[in-house]
DNA sequence: CTGAAAGCGCTTACAG
DNA sequence: CTGAAAGCGCTTACAG
């Protein structure tokens, strides 16, 4: 038989009030900082309140400030898994500024089940909370538009494709212009450039980047140095399945990247999809017995901490998912706070930055 | 100049018990299950009841519910990082546990500074949090004691040391057994085992599971078959350093382990710290040109996806983080719920199991 | 600065 | 089942 759960009694702020001798809402304005200023107290007082509100162990009860406050200081953090591969430092900083700017991080995980994303927002909504930060890649399931009606003040990480919306996102074009500049400058001659599929805008910006670097340094681009996944190998984002939690590469993808650029191009660099393509092409050109970099220079995309573990350690871009989260938050405080952000400042864009170790 | 917050009027309980023409006591009592038993409405008003709700798209409010009630329904969830190398999916599992069972997850991350723990535990505190999952590495900083203090409903990743506490833990000394009966039965002669230190009772933990496994088989346990990091690597725990978010690991501790185990003691496998100790074993090996598994068989512990991205890809342990996760939100929900645990269901010792890929 | 009061949205105990 | 009321811990508007 279960018994009853209580909690222990806590110290109110009516409670220290009584002991101070003034009212609560002297109480409420030196600790909690409200009635604006309107509100003044004494230095005596206000320093015996701090001093009493202490030696009682006072803690202020969030559900009730909520209830009848504005604001809930809460963010909900919406993610595809805590462990994501790809954005589990991107989620970790998104919590470090939200607590920064005085929130609390409500998380939710979707990948557990197809519904979640849209039980997380309900959930959110239940919780009141004054913001959400979305970093569920736009890949996986989840209505982005209930997301969106339900809670205004919401920033994604990355387009969602919906007019309007506040993102934050990576200089896809750069990053790989970056790679290229860096490669042409290291001598090489022949550089692929390892993509997804064509169609997809993300894909798109890339190609855009590598073009651009090409032509700045006078060198034409050669459509047969560009090597898609897809169509060919539907399951090339098989590793992005982080819904198994599996996060593999299917080497076949690989292969055929080999035997496009690498056998048949001559290629004498490739900028890899990512770190964990970059991981996986490393180890497959060693097989065949090509030398990296002395053969071929190996880019990466990312700047996981995998990048240290692959031998030789990998050259490649990091996402600077920190002043991604930055921007996230600031931006959503802004929304929050009633800001109406002009349509130019709802986007913004992330400056990579190229990590040259031993691959490239 | 900043426009009041104005969180958007919500449908309340009252609203809708005035639309059907109820009770608020009948509506709360379909709607949220309260009242216990003691109040019945017909089906016919019931369903109506969730029509409406539905219709007008009603959503608890939390925050008084929590209020009043003597539950808040959320547990806080405090890590070193969602990024941790380590838990990011046993942070992902414990999220979604905490959900499956009814709950909202305040999540925390704590090597941002160094006194975040405890602010963590006060930011808790605040939100009146049921429960804590404490998923922080014990060689963190971080007030245990305080926290359990404050939050009697504690459940901790691995044994804090503290009397009573509860805690679940990975059968460290099965796992070593594991892997050391794997590797006797493929025919390896001389196994070795890499651990960080002699004093600390997890590492002791392992040593005892490797000596047992070693007896089971009728060899005879040999010292100089076990390498220690510590003292003469100090730093062998860089890698753990997740303040800096850096997780590499110092080369010099895996060729300092090569030359005692491989090279002195002609070991012909190894049982590696951890999975990013094999991976950097892996390494190093090859360039001295001993081949994996042929000549050294590795072992890793932790089954992380980096794993998959080895070369050959690693044969490890597997600590069921999903296993250890589901008994955490259990032994909490019963802690909760008043249930007085007998000392010896306050330690949950999980399973883990051997992932055979080609490392060894 | 104060005190006394209203109210946030809910749950519960009370009298019917 | 109902209605009317009290109360959770706080913030705010009001009259001094």
């Amino acid at each position: 038989m279960a018994v009853e759960f209580d909690r222990p009694k806590r110290v109110r702020l009516v409670d220290i009030a009584e002991k101070v001798g003034v009212s609560r809402r002297a109480v409420s304005a030196v600790l909690l900082g409200t009635g604006g200023n309107r509100v003044s107290v004494g230095d005596q007082k206000a320093k015996e309140i701090q001093r009493v509100a202490e030696s009682m162990g006072y803690q202020p009860n969030f559900a009730a400030r909520q209830l009848v406050g504005k604001r809930s200081h809460t963010f909900g953090l919406i993610v595809a898994s805590a462990g994501d591969p790809l954005r589990s430092f991107l989620i970790q900083h998104l919590d470090e500024e939200s607590v920064a700017h005085g929130n609390r991080t409500l998380i939710g995980n979707t990948v557990v089940a197809p519904d979640r994303f849209e039980k997380t927002v309900q959930l959110f909504t239940n919780s009141g909370v004054d913001g959400v930060l979305c970093a569920v890649h736009n890949w996986l399931p989840g209505d982005r538009e209930a997301l969106l009606k339900q809670h205004p003040c919401t920033v994604f990480y990355e387009d969602p494709g919906i007019p309007n919306a506040c993102f934050v996102t990576v200089d896809r074009a750069d990053a790989v212009r970056q790679a290229t500049n860096y490669l042409i400058e290291k001598g090489r001659e022949r550089i692929g450039l390892a993509l997804t599929m064509k169609s997809s805008r993300r894909q798109k910006d890339r190609l855009r980047g590598f073009k651009e670097a090409l032509g700045d340094n006078g060198r034409t681009f050669d459509p047969q140095m560009v090597f898609y996944a897809s169509p060919k190998f539907k399951d090339a984002y098989a590793h992005h399945d982080v819904n198994s939690l599996k996060w593999s590469l299917p080497e076949a993808v690989i292969d055929s990247l080999i035997e496009q650029l690498v056998i048949g191009e001559s290629a004498d660099a490739i900028i890899a999809h990512d770190d964990y393509w970059a991981a996986t092409l490393i180890k497959c050109l060693r097989r065949k017995g090509i030398r990296v970099p002395d053969d071929v220079a190996v880019v990466g995309y990312l700047n996981h901490y995998l990048a240290d573990f692959t031998d030789p350690p990998l050259t490649t871009i990091d996402l600077a998912h920190m002043t991604a989260a930055k921007e996230m938050v600031s931006m959503l405080e802004r929304m929050i706070s009633g800001e109406e952000l002009p349509a130019d400042q709802r986007q913004v864009l992330i400056q990579p930055q190229l990590i040259v170790r031993e691959s490239a």
